[in-house]
DNA sequence: CACTGCTGTTACCGCAAGTAACATACCTCC
DNA sequence: GGAGGTATGTTACTTGCGGTAACAGCAGTG
C-alpha cells in the first residue's frame, strides 16, 4: 500500500492542477450565468461531464464553497491591506470602505455570487439554523473586523464583546449600503464612503432636529 | 357581459378569501419546511393541487412575494411605531433596534424566509442585476429609515442623499448584527442594542487607541 | 499477468417547477 | 329552461437539474 506517499508524489500535483482548472471553468460559468449555473453547464465548460465534478467536490455546495473561498480570501486580503495602512483612524476606515466598494464595483458578478452561495436544500434536521443564509463572507469580514477593533482600540471591560458586535454591525452597514449603491448608483463612491464614515463618527447623534419635526 | 361588475360583487370576495387561505397554508408549510418548501407540499397543506396555486400566484416567485409582502408589512408597521414613539433620539433608536431584534427573535423562521426569498432563476437579460439577491425587506426598511431621517434631521445641503445612505447603512448594520446574534447568541438583546446605538453615537471615533497598537 | 487507482463515459433515478387538457359547478342572459 | 362564460378543481404530462450507478480505458506495481 502506502498509497498516501505515492499519491502525494505522483498524483497530487496533477489532481490539484485539475481541480484548479475545474474551478476556473466553474468561475467562468458562474460569472456568466450567475449563481444558478448548472453542474452540467460547468462540466461542459470544463470539457468534461458531471460525475467528475462530483468526484472532485462532492456536491454542488462543495464546488460553490470552494469557489467562494477563493474569492473571499482575495477580498479579505485586500481589506486587510487597507486596514493595516499607516494613516489615522478616519483615513483607514474610509480606505477600507473604499476598497470594499471598489471591489464589488469592479466585479459585481463575483460579488453577487459570494453573497448568495449554493442554497443547499439539505434537509438535515438542524432545527433553527437561522443565519446560514447570510453569506459566510459577511461573517468572516465581521469577525475579522471585530478582532481588529478589539486589538487596537481600548473599550474598557467587556470590550471584546463590544468589538465583535461592532465588527459585524459595521460590516453589515458597509454591505447593505454597498449593495443598494451598486444597484441604484445614487452618488459617487467617494460620497458614499464619506457618508458612511460620517455616521460612524457620530454625526447622526450630533445633528440638529429639524425645527418643525419631533426629531429622530 | 359586464363581467367586471359581477366579479367585483359576487366572485371577488370568495376569491380573495381563498387567496388568503392559500397564503396561510403556504405560511404554515414555509414555517415548517423553510424557504425550500415545494409547491406540491403547499398545495397539499391547503387541501388542493398545484395548478390552483399557479392560477392564483403565477409562479413560485409570485407566491413567495405575496407571502413576503404580508410579513414585511407587519414588521414595518411595528418598526414605524417604535420610530414614532415620543422619546428622545437615543431612546427611539434603541427602541427601534430592540423592536427589530425582538421580532426576529420571536419568529426566526419567518425572518429566515424573508431574508431569502424565492430565488427566481428568471433569465431575463437584465444585465447587472446585482442587489436583487438582497431581500426586498432590507431595501424597504432602508428607504423608510432614510425618509424618516431626512424628514426629521437637519443635515444641511445634500442632506436627503446623505439620509438615504444612512438609512440603508443603519438598516444593514441592524440586520447583519441581528443575524449574527441570532445564530450565536453571544450576549443579551439589551447589550446588543446598547452596543449598536453606541457605535451610531460615535464611540468608535471617540475611543482611545490601545497603548501598544497602531490604532484603528 | 493480475491488481489497484485514477480518469472518463453513458444512462439512469428522483424530484420539483410548470403546463396542458379535461371535468364540473355556478351564474347570467336570451 | 337551455346556451355560454367563468371560476374551481382534477389527472397526467414535459422539462430540467442534482446526484448516482455501472461500466470502460489507462497508468504503475507486485
Amino acid at each position: 500500500m502506502d498509497t498516501t506517499h505515492r499519491t502525494t508524489t505522483d498524483q497530487q500535483k496533477p489532481a490539484d492542477q485539475r481541480r484548479r482548472e475545474l474551478l476556473e471553468a466553474a468561475d467562468r460559468v458562474v460569472l456568466r450565468d450567475g449563481p444558478q449555473a448548472s453542474m452540467n453547464a460547468i462540466a461542459a465548460e470544463a470539457g468534461i461531464t458531471k460525475p467528475i465534478l462530483y468526484r472532485h467536490f462532492g456536491d454542488k455546495g462543495g464546488l460553490y464553497r470552494a469557489l467562494a473561498t477563493r474569492h473571499t480570501d482575495a477580498l479579505l486580503a485586500a481589506l486587510r491591506a487597507a486596514l493595516d495602512a499607516p494613516a489615522d483612524r478616519r483615513r483607514r476606515v474610509e480606505s477600507t470602505l473604499d476598497t470594499y466598494l471598489a471591489s464589488i464595483e469592479a466585479m459585481p458578478q463575483v460579488y453577487r455570487f459570494l453573497m448568495h452561495p449554493a442554497e443547499e436544500p439539505h434537509q438535515s434536521e438542524q432545527g433553527f439554523d437561522v443565519g446560514r443564509h447570510s453569506a459566510p463572507l459577511l461573517r468572516r469580514m465581521g469577525e475579522e473586523l471585530g478582532q481588529v477593533i478589539a486589538e487596537r482600540i481600548d473599550l474598557g471591560p467587556g470590550g471584546e464583546a463590544q468589538a465583535r458586535i461592532w465588527g459585524h454591525g459595521i460590516v453589515g452597514m458597509m454591505h447593505a449600503a454597498g449593495d443598494w449603491w451598486l444597484g441604484e448608483r445614487p452618488c459617487s463612491r467617494q460620497e458614499l464612503v464619506h457618508a458612511l464614515a460620517d455616521v460612524l463618527w457620530g454625526r447622526l447623534a450630533q445633528a440638529q432636529d429639524r425645527p418643525d419635526g419631533p426629531g429622530f
